[in-house]
DNA sequence: CTTTTATATCGTAAGATGCCGATATTGAAA
DNA sequence: TTTCAATATCGGCATCTTACGATATAAAAG
């Protein structure tokens, strides 16, 4: 599995996309309030509401995590729907001897 | 242990920050030239000949390590060491869940 | 004391990043 | 086909980062 490894690390430089990826570590916690099963992932809007800033400057947050390859993106209709890709974290983690 | 995550990371973001402490893991093979024993640490001015970049520069990355804890330093006379704080390191790693 | 060597710090410029509001896009609904 | 809702993208600032050369500091050597 190939990882952009510095556009990972570049990734979690930032409190907030870490925060990010620690809500949608469970979903079922933070993000109870989603109408649509929490399987397809967590919708923007809803991490948008969690983030004390602008819808734009989150989309921005989502795309650097997604550019990373830390979280995937699934569209239905008008919602896009984010998770995490724990493939991608577990492979950077095991491959993370520093 | 404590440990400033955020400072951490943002270290762990430059790609010359990594390269530093992947050499600092084995010393005797990149700094095999060192006078003094490398036990001390690895002296800023081979780290240096090591980055195609200034000294100032250089400097102003072992720094930030510092700050972050990844590294520590050890003056003797005019000669600085530097070396991996591998307790940090480690607890690092093990707090990091992502 | 003066010079040399090793390293840190300062001032600065270029580029990257983070944030915003405004606008574009996309799909659903009316 | 007009409108609305969800999200992405754009343009523009302000701040942070990275790099440099120049200078300061500290210790050793002469």
């Amino acid at each position: 599995m190939q990882m952009d490894i510095d556009a990972i690390h570049k990734a979690l430089a930032s409190p907030m996309r870490r925060q990010i990826l620690a809500w949608l570590k469970q979903p079922e916690v933070y993000f109870s309030e989603q109408q649509h099963p929490l399987s397809l992932g967590v919708c923007a809007g809803l991490i948008d509401r969690r983030c004390a800033l602008s819808q734009s400057t989150v989309s921005a947050h989502l795309a650097t995590l997604l550019k990373a390859g830390l979280i995937t993106s699934h569209r239905v209709g008008q919602w896009n729907y984010f998770k995490r890709d724990e493939a991608t974290i577990q492979a950077f983690i095991d491959q993370m001897t520093l």
